[in-house]
DNA sequence: AACTACTCCTGGAGGC
DNA sequence: TGCCTCCAGGAGTAGT
């Protein structure tokens, strides 16, 4: 669930609690969260200063002194919580279940990271997808550049032009699975993908070499204002006191989650589609860009659940 | 080479 | 109440 909004403001939690500790014990509960990504075993953690958090992609970065990096990735259920050695929760972020102010550890708790001001890092992921990964500087960059990540969203790093280029070398894809595909462009997922789509006005079967200028352009600029006003968004949510809040605040989507509501913009229904292993929502009629039929046609294919509206919606 | 389907997991929701 | 099935959805990998 965490996607970069959500990583990101993870990110900016963490940080002024956790900056300038230091590691003085671990507790890996569950091997494989480490074995997955390889590198060093829980036993390198402790003497290390947290020196910084960064971040890419939706993997989260620390620098520990002594030339180490820890690598983080919550994929679909994890959750971080900093805990004083109070019991207060200093920083949380995440999914969201077990809630931030339940006893910790929960039995899914699968990393415990002791700090020297006896406050206590929780790594708890319910569904095990999380990864977690100890590595030398320079190999947790190998480890990561051997990603492939496409362009940031946030910062600069993505433009117009360099949208453009990408699509167009690989134009055969439902353009919602391109938008996914983090070595196409990171930091979205199922939910923001959605609301790109969404506030772009395209549907998300059709092949990305259908869209024309104007849709690219809307698309390039919907991704990155959906993704950067969700980040200030989840940050302004979060304020001091209601970390909770950065996962399961979903109030305000136009599109995801919202099967069968009524559409923001012109109140026909928010209709479902299942592919790439995953629900899409989007209105069918906000969302068509003039190619509904040719949609309809790939959507069959796909197994799609076409509303009986569709029909009016065509004449 | 370019896509798609399957896989990893478990808790919660909904049907009967 | 309880059992069953489905669903959540990042991303690596296997299959076509």
């Amino acid at each position: 669930m965490p996607e970069l909004p959500e990583v990101e403001t993870i990110r900016r939690q963490l940080l002024p609690t956790l900056i300038d500790r230091t590691i003085v014990a671990a507790e890996l509960r569950l091997p494989k969260l480490m074995t997955k990504w390889g590198g060093l075993g829980p036993e390198a953690f402790a003497g290390h200063r947290i020196e910084g958090i960064g971040r890419r992609a939706k993997i989260l970065r620390f620098r520990l002194s002594d030339g180490l990096t820890l690598l983080v990735h919550l994929k679909l259920s994890g959750q971080l919580v900093h805990r004083a050695a109070s019991g207060e929760t200093l920083a949380a972020g995440g999914h969201p279940m077990p809630a931030f102010d339940a006893p910790l550890p929960h039995k899914s708790t699968h990393l415990i990271l002791g700090l020297d001001d006896r406050s206590r890092l929780f790594f708890t992921d319910v569904r095990q997808f999380g990864r977690v990964a100890l590595m030398p500087d320079e190999a947790a960059e190998g480890f990561l550049a051997a990603m492939k990540h496409g362009p940031e969203p946030l910062g600069g790093e993505l433009d117009l032009a360099t949208f453009r280029a990408r699509l167009a070398r690989r134009p055969k894809p439902p353009i919602k699975t391109l938008l996914l595909d983090q070595g196409f462009v990171v930091g979205l997922g199922n939910i923001y993908a959605n609301e790109a789509l969404g506030e772009a006005g395209i549907a998300p079967a059709r092949s990305a070499g259908t869209l024309d200028d104007a849709e690219v352009e809307r698309l390039d600029q919907a991704a990155r204002a959906t993704l950067t006003e969700w980040t200030e968004r989840l940050r302004r949510e979060c304020g001091d006191g209601f970390p909770e809040r950065v996962t399961a605040f979903r109030e305000g989507m136009a599109v995801h989650g919202r099967f069968g509501q009524p559409c923001p913009a012109c109140g026909s229904a928010v209709q479902r589609i299942r592919y790439a292993d995953n629900e899409t929502n989007y209105c069918a009629r906000c969302q068509t860009g003039g190619r509904l039929l040719a949609d309809r046609a790939l959507s069959r294919l796909l197994r799609v659940d076409w509303p009986r509206s569709i029909d009016e919606l065509e004449r």
